[in-house]
RNA sequence: GCCGACUUAGCUCAAUUGGCAGAGCAACUGAUUUGUAAUCAGUAGGUUGUAGGUUCAAGUCCUAUAGUCGGCACCA
């Protein structure tokens, strides 16, 4: 564990080496003019603009040999203190100082500069206090990003570094990228054949055998779960009609992201959503307060015209299942049935080994719908049933929907990578757009509240959250393929393999056998290659026991069991998912 | 969509200043009968993403376009 101070300490570095690395591109590049350089979770970036010339990746080690020049010659750095208009006149060559500059107050303000030699910078600080303390860096990417972060404004270069204070620490995190890089879904995906992505389908992903049966896997287990938590399934249609997106105001909104078709002069629309759909059942017959909560749950398939760019693998595709789910209930009950939900996506995450924090999003400033009071109440609710389920829970003010708060789960997966997938949303708009009701015990009738939740997110992005997780060597449950017979020889052994094979297929154990003519270490080094979870080899000695050589993946050993205590085993390994 | 890089056999990659498109693995055929990470030999496999252009000659240079990747913007 990294404590406060020593994380302080490498921001400060960090954010030092930013300015060593704008020093050096000034020294290459005498014309650049400079953004801004901050410290980011890992690392720092600097924005740069270089008057149209480039700076290329196989620019970086040009760079970086010029910012140990400078860091070996050791000069200080020092904070200097100056008024606005001298700060002007320091800056008068660079636009971009000369906004940040303007944007300050003309009286009040203490602007600090920091100087290293014959570079400075404009900067609020703190830094070390030499550059020699700077040794072990490097320049990790280049891209461009978008001037203030608004894509109506040019254009600027960016430069990603990460600085520690020792090199072991640097080497470290080079291998953890190295390491997240051989776990990268979409090279496992190839690999394991699990999924592709055909050109003639940007973002729209094929499942192939292994990855289907992964994902029906996980869909069986959530299905099973669900009927557990007392939900009800439904289906609603993949396309319709343009009048129930303005209904729900994802036609005014959204319109440009969905995928349309207009036949007989009738415009449908591709679902981007689920609620709609879902609101029309719930709208199909009349509902009583004794049916609250009432949990409808939707394994539903969107399709969502993101931007070319945005495409990524699995995590960023166009069309995606969500295990969605709508919750209608009375604002009584918001509280305990928040804490149910808690509890479980807990017990789902958990099943990965996926620990994870939650936060709670409240009601932005100024564009929000529906009073004041039910966001705070709704708000409160939240809030407690994350406490009353004995979860800590970040707040992050005016950060929920427009339409209402919500409690975010952000998981962190076995390299330490965060990922937002399961989501509770309260929603204020939906039931008051489309008229819902129940009927009160009063007999008058009552708008429900609404609640939108999923735990995996997106189905196809939580898989390849889990490849990457797993490293593609999935847990025994969840193995495409759970285990492969290796007779020694099959001219001798393969009957005895198909036997023990037909046993374990009838005990639903996803199961192969390798009988090909080919010698047992190639057979077995394939097995290894393709991460099945156990090796099953079955010889002269296997046979005359009744036993089974166990070889499992990832380990140099083997054991050899009875049958029947290895299948024992093996069922109990499934059923308890470990 | 924007900035940049990349695209050669099913996969992973070569191919000198523009000068005969190649290897390993996989596939197929045959031999081999296998005891825990690669048995041997042979065969086949390509309009070098696509469309143009420059050139005596283009995988290589130029233009356009598609896709992928790394970021940016976006992410109901």
């Amino acid at each position: 564990m990294i404590n406060i101070k020593e994380h302080e300490r490498l921001n400060v570095m960090n954010h030092s080496c930013a300015h060593l690395m704008a020093h050096a591109v000034k020294n290459l590049y005498p014309q650049a003019m400079f953004w801004v350089g901050p410290v980011i979770t890992d690392g720092f970036y600097y924005d740069i603009d270089l008057g149209g010339d480039a700076i290329r990746e196989e620019d970086l080690p040009k760079i970086e040999a010029e910012m140990k020049k400078l860091s070996k010659d050791g000069k200080r750095i020092v904070r200097v203190e100056v008024s606005k208009s001298e700060a002007l006149d320091m800056f008068k060559d660079d636009k971009y100082k000369i906004d940040l500059i303007s944007q300050m107050n003309e009286d009040d303000t203490v602007i600090s500069v920091y100087k290293q030699g014959d570079w400075m910078d404009l900067c609020r600080g703190p830094h070390v206090e030499s550059l020699k303390e700077l040794k072990n860096f490097k320049l990790l990417k280049v891209s461009g990003a978008y001037w203030k972060g608004d894509s109506e404004n040019e254009m600027l270069q960016r430069i990603y570094g990460v600085c520690f204070e020792s090199k072991e620490e640097l080497d470290e995190h080079l291998r953890l990228i190295e390491e997240a890089k051989k776990r990268d879904h979409k090279k496992l995906g190839k690999e394991l054949e699990l999924f592709m992505i055909s050109e003639y389908g940007p973002g729209f992903p094929f499942w192939l055998p292994n990855g289907m049966m992964l994902r029906h896997l996980l869909e069986n287990f959530w299905w099973k779960e669900h009927v557990k938590e007392g939900y009800q399934f439904i289906q609603t249609p993949i396309m319709l009609s343009q009048e129930l997106w303005q209904i729900s105001g994802h036609w005014e909104n959204y319109r440009e992201n969905m995928y349309t078709s207009t036949l007989d002069e009738r415009t449908f629309a591709i679902k981007p959503m689920n609620c709609p759909g879902g609101l029309l059942v719930y709208k199909n017959s009349l509902h009583s307060y004794k049916d609250l909560p009432l949990r409808v749950g939707e394994l539903g398939l969107v399709h969502r015209h993101e931007a070319s760019g945005a495409l990524n693998g699995l995590f960023r595709v166009r069309n995606f299942t969500q295990d969605d789910a709508h919750i209608f209930m009375t604002e009584e009950q918001i509280e305990s049935e928040v804490v149910r939900l808690i509890n479980f996506i807990d017990r789902i995450y958990k099943v990965f080994g996926l620990t994870y924090s939650i936060e709670l999003s409240t009601r932005p400033e100024k564009k929000y719908i529906g009073d004041i009071e039910v966001w705070n109440r709704s708000e409160a609710a939240l809030e407690k049933a994350c406490h009353s389920a004995g979860k800590e829970c970040k707040i992050n003010p005016g950060d929920g929907a427009f339409y209402g708060p919500k409690l975010d789960f952000h998981i962190r997966d076995s390299l330490g990578r965060v990922w937002q997938c399961g989501t509770i949303q309260l929603d204020m708009n939906l039931p008051e757009r489309f008229d819902l009701t129940y009927i009160a015990p009063d007999g008058s009738k009552k708008r429900p509240i609404m609640l939108h939740r999923v735990i995996y997110g997106s189905v196809e992005r939580f898989i390849g959250i889990l490849i990457e997780h797993y490293g593609g060597a999935f847990p025994m449950w969840l193995a495409p393929v759970q285990a492969v017979i290796v007779p020694v020889n099959p001219d001798l052994h393969s009957e005895a393999a198909h036997a023990l094979a037909k046993r374990l297929e009838d005990l639903d154990i996803r199961i192969k056998v390798d009988d090909r003519n080919e010698k047992l270490g190639y057979r077995i080094r394939e097995a290894q290659i393709t991460k099945i979870p156990v090796q099953l080899v079955l010889g002269d000695g296997e046979m005359a026991n009744n036993s089974i050589n166990i070889r499992r993946y990832g380990q140099q050993n083997s054991e050899t069991l009875p049958v029947d205590e290895f299948v024992a085993k093996l069922l109990l390994e499934i059923s308890e998912k470990r």
